[in-house]
DNA sequence: TATGAATGAGCTTTCATTCAT
DNA sequence: AATGAATGAAAGCTCATTCAT
């Protein structure tokens, strides 16, 4: 075990440090895709990433591809989080409340935006093939598999409202916060994220009427 | 007023013409952006809509023009709707409602897309002028300062919730509807855009936790 | 019919302009590809056009169909002019003789060194797509069959060796040349292109062993 | 000459592998060529090989220099054979057809194409120096001088027509062959090297026109 | 010595914009 | 006023070459 673990140390060097790079391009291709959307060139992600444009290539054979991962990965890394809570013992609507608050409150509210910015460039025929997007809508028809369920539990426990569809219910979860308005409240400092995502879920639970 | 109309009737035929080949040219972008989302060519609208390329070009100096004036084309027909909403005599939820019920249902429920999408391109530093912008920050601002004093009418009578912050009720009010959720509903066909709109406008003022 | 031409007069004008465009394209282009080889650059065509890269593409959609049509039409003026010389009354060999010094003397010579070097690089699968090398196949074949019927025809009438199949004979006589010894022989002034081609001729029908 | 290999001997074992490594990557780069012509990429051949792209470069400083080499080595081989015909005791005519066997038949057939296929490459002058051109053609030279002498001295004879000049002799029979009809009748099956070879010969020496 | 990740010039292609007709 | 051919900057991508390990 103790060789094994010589033998692979010379590789995971590497490896590491490739993956580093790697990770750090999503990063930095995450930014800049959020600047600009999916038109950003390879040419300033690879600028902004300090590398050149054809090391880009080396980790991600297309552009396509890198938009690919980045999508996947934050999908991946929300479902993480989801399914977590799911698997937690409380009540329906304490669930739906809590992936609530992870996606539009705290570190991943900003990935939201490129998610949704750039799965709305899916829809364009010009640059996605059809085989990418069906990969992706997999991807995403899992997480939504998975709130859904939970939204049933919800109204099977008389939590939730048995008359909306639950499609209808995760489509309003899935747009309670438009992209413009996360620049307009926090970038622009008027209200945490947290804060933000407070209300958000006052409003998607109990509607704009209710006083507490 | 009926000098004026004198004055302009020897021009009225050809600024008549120019307004409708105006109009269509908006119409029929609208169209295409739909589709195609921003990157769709000058040369596609053009063809489609049976002019030369030239020719969109004496109606709108750039592309940038041009989708402003659509977007702003939009906004100012909701807008007129929305006010004359605001000043007919009924209270602030119902009048929030039936704004809502124009925004997603019926025949503006598809240009709330276009208007999304294109205004999402806006962020992009790539392909608009910060005087483009501001322009049409303009515009929305005034649409979002009628309904927040609708909003605003509400919580002072009694009718909306009274912590919830204006603006942040006015996002969620823009955000109902995500461009992929239209799509999955109306195009395919599960629901009419007015039963959507009627889903919406249930879980805005209620939340999704009341029953009937 | 007079006014049929004065019909067209408008237009004749333009898409004469068009093609005197286009023919002028390939022409350089023909140049171009001749020094170079396939790998010669769109920017150096259009440059020595005299034109802007976009306009090449104006005419021809892509690099490849740009040699396409330099081939094709390069094959098709050889097809003619073959054509011509086999309708002619005389004996196989005289029409052979024709044919070869066509295509190895006067003008034609030239092109037929663009036509083996793009044809060559037809073999690569890097660079064409398996429709527009059948289209290619079929017009090259076309030629091909043509001057097979007459090498028949001379064999039946016991002109030609009858034991030497009908391919190989084919395969010699468009093999006769090699770019090298055009350049050799004619740019370096040592022999003018007729010369040379009834030297070809010579040892093609009679061999080298035989004295006149 | 001993205290040469003495001296030697030591690194005789390094340099013999290293010898021994460049002789593959001559035959692998070889096989490359023939398939791709000379776009094929040096990533590639150091892929087949089973070495790294840098190794490669140890061992030829450019990809024209491997070039160079593949087609000196060719050429040299060739040579070699050529000449060890050429001392031998026998007419002009079977010392020529003896190179022509060799040449288009058996082994050397399949290399003939690229040689001719790569040279055509260095008439562009995009890949290859001046300098690289001029010792190609001194090494090409050199042949073409050897069989010229076969050639006068079957001239001389009376094996050859006298008319005929020498340097045009010398091309038909460096054209006996295009790439395209190797493909044909010996890759599709048809013929065997040797069979064409034969063939070719005939035509050489006696022209399509006699019969056996 | 051998490696292969990194480089960046250069390629083909697209498209918003201009302007002579 | 209307046209659409012409433009050329900028995009995605490739690959010969270099160099730190």
């Amino acid at each position: 075990m103790e060789q094994a673990e010589k033998a692979t140390a010379p590789r995971s060097l590497k490896e590491r440090q490739r993956q580093e790079r790697e990770e750090l391009i999503l990063q930095v291709a995450e930014e800049v895709f959020t600047e600009s959307g999916y038109e950003a060139s390879m040419d300033e992600i690879a600028t902004r990433v300090g590398i050149a444009k054809g090391t880009v290539y080396l980790h991600f054979p297309s552009k396509e591809d890198l938009v690919f991962a980045i999508i996947q990965r934050d999908i991946q890394q929300l479902m993480v989080k989801a399914e977590e809570i799911i698997r937690s013992d409380r009540s329906a609507q304490s669930k739906v409340e809590a992936i609530l608050r992870y996606m539009y409150g705290g570190l991943f509210a900003r990935r939201m935006r490129i998610i949704v910015s750039l799965m709305n460039s899916f829809d364009s025929p010009r640059h996605f093939k059809e085989q990418g997007k069906q990969k992706l809508s997999g991807l995403w028809e899992h997480l939504a598999n998975s709130i859904s369920d939970v939204l049933d539990q919800g109204k099977a426990a008389g939590e939730f409202a048995q008359d909306i569809p639950t499609p209808i219910m995760l489509n309003a979860f899935f747009s309670c916060l438009s992209p413009q308005s996360y620049v307009q409240f926090v970038v622009e400092g008027k209200m945490t994220e947290d804060e933000l995502a407070s209300y958000l879920g006052r409003i998607y639970f109990q509607g704009i009427t209710r006083n507490p």
